[in-house]
DNA sequence: ATCTATCTACCTACTGGTAGGTAAGTGGAT
DNA sequence: ATCCACTTACCTACCAGTAGGTAGATAGAT
C-alpha cells in the first residue's frame, strides 16, 4: 500500500504477500476502506508510539528533532515506501470520507508532536529563528512529506537529506 | 490525471472528458506510458514558459519568487489538482522508465529555475539567511510539493500558504 | 466424556464490471 | 486513390466483492 498506493494496490497482490487467499482477507476487512483505514489507524498508533519512545530516548529538543527527521528518514525504506500518509492523499478522490478523516488525525497528531519540540526548541535557543512553534510543525510536516517525493523521485535517499538541509541547518 | 494520479485514472474516463472514443485516445498515443510522457513533457513546457513570463513580468528576485510560489498555488485548483509531478510520483511502481526521466527532467528544470531566482535574492538581500541558493531551490521544490500535499489533505487551499509560511516569512 | 451448536478463519468458485489494448471498418479531406 | 482521424466491436486480464462451504477450536448441556 505504502509503494503502490490505494489505486494500485490489490486484494490479490495483499493475498500473495500474507499468505492466504483474498478472499480471507475480505472476511476480516470486507471492503477496500476498511482495510485502509485500519491500516491508516494502525500507521497513526505506530508513529505516535515511535515519537513516544523518542520522548523517552531523547531528552533535548534538538536531538528530538533529528531523531523524528530520521524517523521519516526511515519510512522511506531506501526509497521503496513512502509515507502512508502521502501516497494515500495522491489518490484522495477515491478514499472513503472514514479514511480522509483518519487522515486528517494522523496529520494533527503529527503536527502537535513537531509543535511540541519546535517549542523546546525556542525555549533552549537550539534551533534559529524559531518564532510560531506550531507554524514550524506544519512546515516541517509538508517539507518532510516532499522530501519524501523528491528522494522517490530522484531515486536517492540522499534528495531527502538535501531538503532537509533547509530545517537541519538551523539547528545549532 | 493530476486529480487521480496514474493508477486512478482510465482511458475511459479521459474519453468521456475529451469527447471522442478511447480507441481514438490509443490511436493517438497507443500505450499509457506513451500518453502520460506527453502530458509531463506538455507540463514542463507549459510551467518552463510560465517561468519565462515571470521572468518578463517581475523584476526583481523578491516578485519573482512571490509569483513562482502563486504559480504552484494555482496549480492546486481549488485542490481539485495537484503538481502533475507528485501525482505521479506516488504511483511511481507503475511507470516505465521513460515516464520517470522525465519528471526527473522536469524537476530539473524547477530547481534550475528557483536557484536563479534565490541567487538573485541573495544578491539583493531581499530574503534572509540565502547561503546556497541551489540547496535552497531543492528545498523549495519539496516544500511546495509537500504544501500540495498539506493542502489537498486538509481540503483547504490555506494549509497551502500556512506551508508556505516558513519560506515567505523570510523575505524582506 | 460426549454430543451438539456455534464460531473463527480460511477455502474454491464465481459475479458484474472495468482495465488497457487491438483489429477492422467508416468517412471526409487532399 | 490514398491518407488521416476516428469509429464500433471486440479481446484478455484483472478488479473488488460475494456465495457457499469446510476444518478445527470452543463451550455449554447432558
Amino acid at each position: 500500500m505504502r509503494s503502490r498506493g490505494f489505486d494500485g494496490f490489490s486484494y490479490a497482490d495483499l493475498a500473495q504477500v500474507v499468505g492466504i487467499r483474498k478472499a480471507s482477507i475480505h472476511y476480516h476487512f470486507p471492503t477496500k476502506a476498511d482495510l485502509t483505514a485500519a491500516l491508516v489507524e494502525r500507521y497513526h498508533n505506530a508513529l505516535d508510539q515511535e515519537c513516544h519512545r523518542i520522548e523517552t530516548q531523547h531528552k533535548t529538543g534538538r536531538d528530538r528533532l533529528q531523531a523524528m527527521i530520521q524517523l521519516y528518514r526511515d519510512a522511506l525504506n531506501d526509497g521503496t515506501t513512502l509515507c502512508l500518509c502521502v501516497s494515500l492523499i495522491s489518490s484522495r478522490e477515491s478514499l472513503s470520507i472514514g479514511v480522509i478523516e483518519k487522515i486528517k488525525a494522523f496529520r494533527a497528531m503529527m503536527v502537535a508532536r513537531f509543535a511540541e519540540v519546535f517549542r523546546q526548541c525556542q525555549q533552549e535557543n537550539s534551533i534559529r529563528d524559531v518564532s510560531d512553534p506550531v507554524a514550524e510543525a506544519r512546515a516541517a510536516l509538508a517539507l518532510l512529506e516532499g522530501a519524501h517525493l523528491s528522494a522517490r523521485a530522484e531515486n536517492n535517499v540522499d534528495a531527502f537529506d538535501r531538503a532537509l538541509w533547509i530545517l537541519t541547518s538551523r539547528l545549532r
